[in-house]
DNA sequence: ATCTCCCGCCATATG
DNA sequence: CATATGGCGGGAGAT
């Protein structure tokens, strides 16, 4: 039939195809024609209305969509057909169903529109395929794709054939609980780290020996291969699930979201997604097109994941060039049981008071579960919805001083106990996102977590870093022991954003340099910087404005003062002719294109404790830090001595600095990245006990990193650093900061190339913007700050001028220069 | 050209 | 056997 073919697109050129097609009957399905606008959906009003804003959402379509929405119920049109070519011929625009129009993105939203997001135990809904897809007017198929992966995020689960039943997010906190905990039990971050290191090893050598090493390592901890991760409590009943069969997309949908669990910064990108998947199933083949195909079905899960608000696209932008990425979105999910805290923050977070949660009152939801006590509707929620949505918009788009969105993060643990449990590695960051959807979710986590953690189970699960042997990991953590507290961090922003910041922790360095080798550093060439930014796409203008100067100032300085990025172009050009010499076979096509190099670290310090986080959970405070306080936090990681269990757990490597007080400006932005003021304290713990070796070996490899260029100077140095285990990888982080919050502003700290001392490590943290400067004395009241507080109105003012200590940061060691843009 | 990813064939599973 | 599911990959829009 002429139908092998993808049909054709009906718009300008549509009138053929139109022609065509009519005469054609298409065999089971709907035209997708004549539908569009959807004029006669049965929807209800609310779900039109949720649809929309959905819609209007930026993560779904830009605005773009939105006008075409707009559009497309004002203009029904469609029937007129041709006519409308001519007519609007060039504007039209896309106003046709083009391509987007039937993206499963969409047409998860019409899906999800048609379901409370927290139905009540009434009013169970249930789901009947056929109905559905005929309503939406879409191939069976379609509705397939979408409910496999919701049945992953069990907020459906299968009744018979035919038939769902609609669970909505009520088992969402659960369900992502369940899954990072799986993930941690995978390894997944070590897979990652070791994809990483594997690809450049591929194109550093080409030949390669596989790395056998690497593989058994992993190998070991494989096992895991499919299995659906499962809730306990939810009833799963329903048709045989169990069996084994083809789960692929439902699994493949569970292992991309833990991936982003366990993740430190919270992204991922396709291509690492891709391969890990891949890399369960059949140790290394690359093959190349089922590589396609994975990544295919890894678009689908997306964009389902995209409409359920979990993740978001960005790109990750690395030497090379950009890679596609998601990044997590959703709630952030806390290790078992108990935190301290809960935070939330809002993705978008719109400083509108009313989307802001009263910490309060969310304390207090928090800690009774009561699930049943108020259950939103999906109207509340949906109003809810609508006004974060709506305030995010108003703010990109306009106002500059509105706030932007900012991505948060935040997180610390707070100790309870400052003592011991500072340093619970397991519990790493965690962001939340402060959507009124998610509020609930929150709120359940809140009520989850007993007000305090006990030492015992903190921590997750995780798997040793590096060298441990792939034995499991233990579960049950260990308490450490460790006195100290919090770690720091210093966070690098991109200039141009305040946003987030996140670092990608890859794992070795590798670059591609032709001496070096992975663990070596020699003295190398240089290495580059990384850096992470991230840039939200629609509100990048948005974001921008404000910081704008600042930004681009930085910008430019950045360059042209850092040489090591020039060295870095140097090296990078002589690795091109490399790979261009090497250029073998299709293995090492792939592998050069694919490769990525990890780009930077993340290095907590420590710093000193305050009890501040801790007060916070105790009051009712913390809900507001929590909130309010993207910025800082991470929480720590632990102070150097850190075993490795410990480590584990964190999954966090790295880097134990020890404490150091950066004063931070609340602008990062600011340009240069010079410190202003930096403190550096250490802290008893401060010198760090025992480096291990390997941790040092890490730190040369970074070593060379630094840009010498850069501005700073100097003043400020982190002096004592420490290493301690490890880890590569990077700490958690949450690099996230607002603008407006101020608190954040990126720094960085460089390392110098040599230096492998604390002094090598600057941090170039600058004050931003002349803001009123702040008094840096409460460098926790300030981290905690909320933003709606008294400064709410000026957000920049908020953290003020003033530089702040953070308390946590990361400390952020160049490498590779990554970033992070989302769209 | 690359990134996305829709479409729908067709193998399997299910009833 | 008829359907329901859903793996899979071609190849066309978007960028």
């Amino acid at each position: 039939r002429n139908v092998l073919k993808t049909p054709l697109k009906q718009t300008a050129t549509s009138q053929v195809v139109l022609t065509e097609r009519q005469p054609d009957c298409q065999p089971l399905s709907t035209p997708p024609k004549p539908k569009e606008t959807s004029p006669a959906e049965p929807w209800t009003p609310t779900s039109n209305l949720k649809m929309l804003i959905s819609a209007a959402s930026p993560e779904i379509r830009s605005r773009e969509q939105r006008k075409q929405l707009s559009n497309s119920s004002t203009e029904v049109l469609q029937a007129k057909h041709c006519l409308q070519e001519h007519l609007l011929g060039d504007e039209y625009e896309k106003s046709q169903p083009s391509r987007k129009e039937k993206s499963l993105g969409l047409l998860c939203h019409k899906f999800l529109a048609r379901y409370p997001d927290y139905p009540s135990a009434a009013q169970k809904s249930y789901i009947c395929l056929d109905e559905v897809t005929e309503e939406l007017h879409v191939e069976r198929r379609r509705i397939y794709d979408i409910v496999n992966v919701l049945e992953s995020l069990h907020m459906v689960s299968r009744l018979a054939r035919n038939r769902y039943v609609w669970h909505g997010r009520h088992n969402l906190p659960q369900t992502l609980q369940a899954l990072k905990k799986a993930g941690e039990e995978n390894k997944y971050i070590q897979q990652i780290q070791m994809i990483k290191k594997r690809e450049y090893e591929h194109e550093f050598d080409p030949d390669s020996e596989r790395n056998e090493e690497t593989a058994s390592s992993l190998g070991s901890s494989e096992q895991s291969e499919m299995s659906f991760v499962e809730l306990p409590g939810v009833e799963f009943r329903a048709a045989s699930v169990n069996g084994r069969k083809y789960k692929s997309l439902r699994v493949m949908s569970q292992k991309f979201v833990m991936l982003f669990l366990v993740s430190t910064p919270q992204i991922v990108s396709l291509e690492v997604a891709a391969k890990i998947l891949i890399g369960e199933d059949q140790l290394e083949d690359l093959d190349k097109s089922k590589f396609k195909t994975k990544i295919r079905r890894l678009y689908d899960i997306a964009n389902v994941l995209s409409s359920l608000k979990l993740i978001k696209k960005v790109h990750v932008t690395e030497e090379r060039g950009r890679k596609p990425a998601f990044k997590w979105t959703g709630p952030e999910v806390l290790p078992n049981i108990q935190d301290t805290k809960l935070e939330a923050t809002s993705t978008t977070c719109s400083p509108p008071v009313s989307e802001s949660i009263p910490s309060k009152e969310h304390c207090s939801k928090n800690l009774f579960p009561s699930k049943g006590k108020q259950n939103f509707t999906r109207h509340s929620s949906l109003i809810k919805l609508v006004k974060s949505i709506e305030n995010d918009r108003r703010k990109i788009q306009s106002a500059p001083t509105s706030p932007v969105k900012m991505s948060t993060s935040t997180y610390q643990s707070l100790p309870v106990f400052p003592s011991t449990i500072s340093q619970l590695p397991g519990i790493t960051k965690s962001q939340l996102e402060g959507q009124s959807k998610t509020a609930e979710e929150m709120q359940m986590k809140c009520a989850l977590s007993s007000p305090k953690p006990e030492p015992p189970q903190q921590p997750t699960p995780n798997q040793p870093l590096g060298v441990c042997p792939a034995s499991h990991s233990s579960v049950s953590p260990v308490i450490l022991p460790h006195p100290h507290s919090g770690v720091s961090y210093a966070i690098y922003l991109h200039p141009s954003q305040a946003h987030t910041v996140t670092t990608y922790s890859p794992g070795f360095m590798l670059q591609p340099l032709p001496c070096a080798n992975v663990t070596g550093i020699k003295s190398n060439n240089s290495k580059v910087l990384n850096k992470i930014t991230t840039e939200e796409g629609d509100n990048q203008i948005a974001t921008a404005e404000p910081t704008k100067p600042l930004a681009a100032e930085e910008r430019s300085e950045m360059k042209s003062e850092t040489s090591s990025q020039r060295c870095l172009k140097r090296s990078q050009a002589l690795q091109e002719n490399n790979f261009i010499k090497r250029h073998r076979g299709d293995e090492e096509s792939l592998g050069t294109s694919l490769t990525f190099f990890p780009s930077g670290y993340l290095i907590p310090l420590t710093h000193c404790t305050h009890g501040t986080k801790a007060d916070c959970s105790n009051k009712e405070k913390a809900g507001m830090c929590s909130l309010q306080h993207p910025a800082y936090s991470s929480p720590i990681t632990g102070v150097i001595p850190m075993t490795a269990s410990e480590l584990k757990t964190v999954n966090i490597p790295a880097f134990h600095i020890t404490p150091l007080n950066i004063m931070l400006s609340p602008n990062s932005i600011a340009a240069a990245p010079v410190l202003s003021n930096s403190c550096l304290n250490s802290s008893n713990a401060s010198s760090a006990q025992n480096p291990s070796s390997s941790a040092l070996n890490f730190m040369l490899q970074h070593i060379g990193l630094i840009p010498a260029g850069v501005q700073v100077p100097a003043n400020p140095v982190l002096q004592h650093m420490l290493v301690s285990s490890q880890a590569e990888n990077t700490s958690h982080s949450s690099g996230n900061t607002n603008v407006q919050e101020g608190k954040v502003s990126a720094n960085i700290l460089h390392l110098g190339r040599g230096g492998l001392s604390a002094n090598n490590f600057f941090c170039s943290l600058q004050p931003s913007a002349p803001k009123e400067p702040q008094e840096p004395q409460a460098v926790t009241e300030s981290f905690f700050r909320t933003p709606g507080g008294p400064n709410s109105g000026s957000s920049l003012s908020t953290n003020s001028g003033g530089t702040e200590r953070i308390s946590q940061g990361t400390l952020y060691i160049p490498q590779r220069k990554l970033e992070v843009a989302e769209d």
